[in-house]
DNA sequence: GCCGTTTTCGGCCCGACTGTTTTCAGTCG
């Protein structure tokens, strides 16, 4: 069983002990667990093959009766406890979670006097106005519960992060222009980096709250006003995104920039921290009874509590501060880390534009090398070339590089693993490539051992140097294949074969959890951006910004390396 | 249910907005 399943049996019943208004500190504590379960790198089923129930227990958040209800699951595959929730409401009734505006008080008030257990029954006596008159209830509560359906039934999930930043922008740069707003910071996930965005959350320090509130919530992009305070603001947007915006006094910035940006969990332990400390954090201060000590800049809060700044992306509450703590936070990789992208495509294959095109753009962006990699034959529908084509494509290369001062194009190409787990170049081709990328484009629906097999024996030929996107999955689109990280990591290390990171927004895979895993293991990783126009060099940042949620440091990855060492790196399996 | 340089028991982050309440509960982040 996965992380993510065992996850989602404790996210489910933190759900329904709140509607049973259970202790909402254990409700805290299981979807404390389940949080901390879903971001570990390793499988809570292996932690527990090596260590039993006491290794369980390190792992932050669970204690002694999460572990022995995770060792119950491992060992019979199922939990009493979760199915006895489970039973006592209709299987209908989980369909009503999560929708805006009706929390566990109302859903079970509903159930109870109403009888209603599915959304479409709530959809139902909302529309005859039969909801008014229980209990805190009149003709506007109504109202908002059938916009929050609504909303619901449009709003299919979350966006990506590239969709999210190009919806955030133009709203901010309008924000921007206003007299009245000082500094402006999009915050919440966004500021994370994570790979998909529920709603854009921007802080806004300003004297003039209410001109911000005005303008914010009159914006051509906004569809519809959800809330609309005198500092805080909520709306929907008209491509169905939610977008809050909060506006706080200029000196109070860091406390508001550290709040904002979260995550939840993330916040609730550093105040925790401050608490221990006699301190309150929030987002306007730092306190020590009623004198206000710092908040100025962010820095501040990590300060008062006695830790170092800790990075956005790294604030998702699963063992940074704990690091911090220790003195051992990474020293992430940034951007400008990156001298080369060694997968991209050009018109050889199924790329928009020529080698000279993406030459000219890499320079642009401060490179000093990229490799060509264009599909094989097998991928016909990508225009995958023949052994006598990218020969040919290998040769003019070779001219372009003697005219090139300063800059080297690596040869290469994306090779097509076989079902069989064979390439689809034989080994005399390979050797001519300079980077051989091996990926699956098809027989997605492979069984995972086989899956597994596949790709190792992949690995096995001493030509691969670097398995691309390796779960195969498009965010929101297609799921991951089947397939054993923790054997393929193994493998990758055992073989010196390298891990993609695809920089693509629906892509991003390996994913961070996975990253971290990898480096974990030794594994080097190559972030590039499989372009298939020159304008998708500039992808390179999400693959960037996975990697430093995935803890990454400049180290970890091959393409920070100058040319001599990359190749190196490179031509380690041939030897 | 978790957790411990104040604790193995008694705590567990903090505040805005809404709708319905005449002082607050529910929801959200």
């Amino acid at each position: 069983m996965d992380n993510i399943e065992f996850a989602k049996i404790f996210w489910e019943i933190a759900e329904f002990l709140e509607l049973k208004n259970e202790n909402r500190f254990r409700i805290r504590a299981y979807q404390k667990a389940a949080r901390n379960i879903e971001a570990l790198s390793e499988n809570l089923e292996e932690i527990y093959k090596k260590g039993g129930i006491k290794a369980l227990e390190e792992v932050p958040g669970i204690g002694e009766g999460i572990a022995e209800k995770v060792e119950n699951i491992i060992k019979t595959g199922k939990l009493p406890q979760h199915d006895k929730l489970l039973a006592q409401f209709p299987k209908s009734f989980i369909s009503l979670m999560g929708t805006p505006g009706l929390g566990p008080k109302t859903a079970i008030l509903l159930y109870k006097k109403l009888k209603i257990d599915s959304l479409e029954k709530l959809k139902k006596f909302a529309k005859e106005g039969k909801l008014r008159g229980l209990p805190g209830f009149g003709a506007k509560k109504e109202e908002n519960i059938l916009k929050g359906i609504e909303l619901k039934e449009r709003v299919k999930g979350r966006f990506l992060i590239s969709e999210a930043l190009d919806y955030a922008k133009p709203i901010v740069e309008s924000l921007k222009k206003l007299k009245e707003v000082d500094q402006i910071l999009p915050a919440g996930s966004l500021r994370r980096w994570q790979e998909t965005i529920g709603d854009i959350d921007i802080l806004v320090t300003s004297k003039n709250p209410e001109k911000v509130m005005k303008a914010f919530t009159s914006l051509p992009q906004v569809d519809r006003v959800l809330a609309k305070g005198s500092t805080k603001s909520s709306v929907v947007l008209k491509n169905g995104m939610q977008a809050d915006v909060r506006v706080v006094d200029p000196n109070t910035f860091g406390a508001a920039a550290h709040y904002f940006t979260g995550s939840k969990q993330h916040n609730i332990e550093i105040r925790t921290l401050g608490v221990k400390k006699g301190l309150k954090i929030s987002e306007y201060g730092i306190f020590k009874g009623n004198k206000r000590i710092g908040g100025k800049e962010e820095v501040d809060v990590f300060k008062a509590v006695g830790l170092p700044f800790i990075p956005p992306e790294l604030r998702q509450g699963t063992g940074e501060i704990e690091a911090a703590k220790k003195g051992k936070l990474p020293k992430l990789i940034e951007l400008s880390d990156i001298r080369g992208d060694l997968q991209m495509h050009s018109k050889y294959s199924d790329g928009a534009n020529t080698i000279e095109e993406m030459v000219e753009k890499a320079k642009q962006l401060g490179y000093e090398y990229i490799a060509i990699t264009d599909h094989t034959k097998s991928t016909r529908v990508a225009g995958g070339q023949t052994e006598k084509e990218v020969l040919k494509e290998l040769a003019y290369i070779d001219k372009l590089n003697s005219k090139l001062k300063g800059f080297r194009i690596i040869k290469g190409a994306e090779v097509d693993i076989l079902p069989d787990g064979s390439l689809d170049y034989p080994d005399a081709v390979l050797k001519e490539l300079e980077v051989v990328i091996a990926a699956i484009h098809s027989n997605f629906k492979m069984e995972k051992a086989k899956m597994t097999k596949r790709i190792i024996k992949a690995f096995q030929n001493k030509y691969v140097n670097i398995l691309s996107h390796p779960t195969g999955r498009l965010i929101g689109v297609r799921d991951p294949y089947e397939v054993d990280m923790e054997e393929i990591i193994k493998a990758a290390k055992d073989t010196g074969t390298y891990l993609e990171i695809n920089s693509f927004p629906e892509r991003l895979d390996l994913c961070d959890i996975h990253a971290k895993r990898a480096k974990e293991e030794g594994v080097l990783i190559s972030i590039d951006t499989d372009a298939h126009s020159a304008i998708q060099l500039e992808y390179i940042k999400y693959g960037v910004m996975t990697a430093r949620r995935g803890w990454l440091e400049k180290k970890d990855v091959i393409n920070t390396q100058p040319i001599d060492k990359l190749l190196k790196l490179l031509y380690a399996k041939r030897r």
